[in-house]
DNA sequence: AACAAAAATGCAAACGTTTTCATTTTGAAA
DNA sequence: TTTCAAAATGAAAACGTTTGCATTTTTGTT
C-alpha cells in the first residue's frame, strides 16, 4: 500500500504570481475582484494563469472565509422520476450562483438523516434543503447550532416552523378528490403509501378524506388501500382489490401509484375511465402520454427546485432573516382522459 | 450587504484538545488512527468531542493530504429513470468508502463537459466517472495532466482507450434484434435517438443493423425512425409511422422509447404483440409491469454504479495502474409479453 | 531498581488561499 | 515641478487540519 500521491505539482496561485511577476495577493484579487487590479497587470496574470493551466482550489479558499460554497440537498430517494427532476433543477440553479450541490438520500428512513446531516456538515455546507416536514430532532439541532440555513421543500404549510417552499399537498389531495366527487363518483378508493414519516402523503390523504367528509350527506363510500410508491406492488394490490369489487374511482397518492393502477386495470380488461376513473398526483414524466392520458395534479418539481436553490443561496450569503419565509408554489389539476363523469 | 458570518464559533480540533487536556495532534490521531492513542486518552478525547459536538472539517484535512475525498460523476442527465438509478447506486457505494459524490449533468451537450470538469477540478476530485466514450479532448486532457483517474461507464468496448465498466451496447442491440428475427419478424422498424455524440445509442443501433444484415438473404425489410429519448415525441413519431404502414416489429433504442411506442399503439388500438411486437433496451422501472410486460434487455444500472464506485475509489487511493481495466457487466434479454412469434 | 525498547504524545511546519494593513505607484491639480 | 489623494500592490497573518521529528511516558527485562 504505497503512499497516495499528493498535489501532483499542479500550479498554485504562487506559481502564477511568480510567472506574472506580481505577488500572490494580486493574483488572488485578480480572480475575486478583477476591477481593482490595473488592466496591464490583469493581462499579465491572465496569460500566466492560462499558460500554467491554473485551477483555483476551492478548499483552500473555503478555509479562509466561513463559506464553503456547497449546499446540501436531502431527498428520500434519487431514484424516482419526480425527485430526479427536482435534483436536476436544484443543481442547475445552484450552478448559476456558483455553488456546488451535495445530494444525499435516506431511502425514506428518517433515522439516517442525522448521519447525512453530519456528513454534510463535515463539508461545512452553507445551507441545506430537506424534503418534507418530518425530521428527527438531532439533525435539525445540529444545523441550528451551527446557524446553517435550513429550508424545507416540496410540501407547504402556512404554519411550518421552518421556512418552506413547496406545493400545498393537502390542497392537492383535497382538490383531486373533490373533482371526483363533483363528477358524481360516490364509491372512492384511496391508494396511498404509509403516511407516518411522510408528511406529503399524510397531507394529501388528509385532504382527500376531508373532501369526502364534506360530501358525507351525499352517501359516499370510501376505502383506503395502502401501497408503497412502487408500480409492481401497486399493480398487485389494485388487482386484488378489483377482483373483489368495483369502486367507481381511485385517488392515487402519486402518479407512480396511478400508473400501477392503470396497468392493473389493463391487465383485467377494466376500461379507464368508463369502468373506473383514476386520478393521480404529481404529473410525472409520461403521465401525459399514457393511454388514456392521466388526469392528475401538477406538482411543479422544476419550479420548486429552482426557487429552493435561489432561496437557500440568498439565505447563506446574507444571513438568515428573523422572519420565516414560506412560499407556496402554485399547482393545479390537469384534466386528461382518466376520469369520467358519473351519471 | 453585510459581511457573511464565518466560522460561527463551531468548535475545532484545538477546542477539543484543550478540553481533553491533550495536544491537537493527539486529537487528530484519535480520529484518523485511533489504535495509536492510549485507551484512557481515547476516552477523554471522545467525551470531549461529544460534549463539544465537534465535527471535523474535511476541507481543512483535504488541504493537507493531496486527496480531497470527493469523486465526480458526469451524466447526460439526472432526470431520467435509468441514470437516477445509476447515480443512486454510485453514491450509496461511495458512502461506504467514505467518499463524497459530486454529480453534474451536461444535458447531452458534450461541449459543456469542459466547464463541468473544470468545476470538479476546483474541488480537487480524486477521480471521475464519465458516462460513455464520446468526449472532447480538452476535459480529458485536463484530467490526465493532473493525473486524476478517469473511468468511462455505462458502455463497454474491449478496445476502449480508457478504463471502462459497462454493458456491451452493441451486443444489446444485436441480441434484441436477432431475437426478433429468430421469432420470424421480417419487417422491422428501428426507433433510435440521434447517435452522434451518443456512443451507447450508436453501438446499439450498429448491433441492430448488424443483426439485420446477417439475415439479409431472408429478405428483411428495415427502416430507421429517429426520435429523442422522450415519451411524448416518440408516441407522436410512432403514431405517424403506424398511420402509414404496419411493420411487424419495433426495436427501441431504450425503454423510454418503447414506452412511447406502446402508448402510441394503445391510442390506435393496435394490439401488442399480436399486431406489432415491441422490444426495448434498458429494463427501466415499470417496464416489467406494463401491459403487456415489456420484453427488453436488462442493463444493470445498480451493478454498474456499484462497480464503478469501487473501482474509482481503488484507483484514487492506490494510484493508477499501467494496465487499462475494462469490465463488462453481464446483461441479458428478459422475455415478457411484448413480442410474439411470427408464423 | 535500572535500563532499553516501545509506545504515546507534543511541537511546529506545512497545505493554498484571502484579507488587513502598510507601502508604493499613479495621476491630476496647483 | 511639487503635492496629495486615490489607486494598486505587497507582506504577512490567518483558516483548521495532519504529520515528521523530537520528546516524554510506559512497559517489560534483567
Amino acid at each position: 500500500m504505497k503512499k497516495a500521491r499528493s498535489r501532483k505539482g499542479a500550479p498554485g496561485i504562487i506559481e502564477v504570481a511568480r510567472r506574472a511577476e506580481v505577488s500572490p495577493a494580486t493574483v488572488s484579487r485578480f480572480f475575486n475582484n478583477p476591477d481593482i487590479v490595473k488592466p496591464r497587470t490583469r493581462k499579465r496574470i491572465e496569460t500566466a494563469a492560462n499558460d500554467l493551466g491554473y485551477i483555483r482550489d476551492r478548499m483552500a479558499s473555503a478555509m479562509h472565509h466561513g463559506l464553503s460554497g456547497t449546499i446540501g440537498l436531502i431527498v428520500p430517494t434519487i431514484d424516482n422520476a419526480i425527485f430526479a427532476e427536482l435534483i436536476q433543477a436544484f443543481s442547475e440553479q445552484l450552478l448559476k450562483h456558483d455553488r456546488t450541490m451535495l445530494v444525499a438520500s435516506h431511502s425514506y428512513d428518517l433515522a439516517r438523516e442525522v448521519g447525512i446531516v453530519r456528513a454534510l456538515l463535515e463539508w461545512r455546507i452553507d445551507g441545506v434543503a430537506l424534503v418534507g416536514f418530518t425530521h428527527e430532532r438531532a439533525p435539525l439541532e445540529m444545523l441550528s447550532v451551527r446557524h446553517v440555513p435550513v429550508l424545507e421543500i416540496w410540501n407547504y404549510r402556512e404554519d411550518s416552523p421552518l421556512p418552506c417552499i413547496g406545493a400545498d399537498n393537502f390542497e392537492a389531495g383535497h382538490q383531486v378528490t373533490q373533482y371526483l366527487l363533483e363528477n358524481g363518483h360516490r364509491d372512492i378508493v384511496l391508494a396511498f403509501p404509509p403516511v407516518e414519516a411522510n408528511d406529503r402523503a399524510a397531507d394529501r390523504l388528509a385532504g382527500a378524506q376531508h373532501a369526502i367528509r364534506n360530501f358525507a350527506d351525499a352517501g359516499v363510500r370510501s376505502e383506503l388501500v395502502e401501497t408503497k410508491y412502487d408500480i409492481g406492488e401497486t399493480k398487485e394490490r389494485i388487482r386484488n382489490l378489483l377482483a373483489g369489487r368495483k369502486p367507481s374511482a381511485l385517488v392515487c397518492g402519486n402518479d407512480v401509484i396511478a400508473q400501477g393502477a392503470v396497468y392493473a386495470c389493463q391487465s383485467m380488461a377494466i376500461r379507464i375511465p368508463e369502468d373506473l376513473s383514476v386520478i393521480g398526483i404529481g404529473d410525472f414524466q409520461g403521465s401525459a402520454h399514457m393511454e388514456p392520458g392521466l388526469t392528475t395534479w401538477r406538482l411543479p418539481a422544476r419550479r420548486i427546485g429552482h426557487a429552493a436553490a435561489d432561496y437557500i443561496c440568498t439565505m447563506s450569503s446574507f444571513g438568515a432573516d428573523r422572519k420565516v419565509h414560506r412560499t407556496k408554489i402554485g399547482s393545479q389539476i390537469v384534466e386528461r382522459g382518466s376520469v369520467c363523469r358519473k351519471a
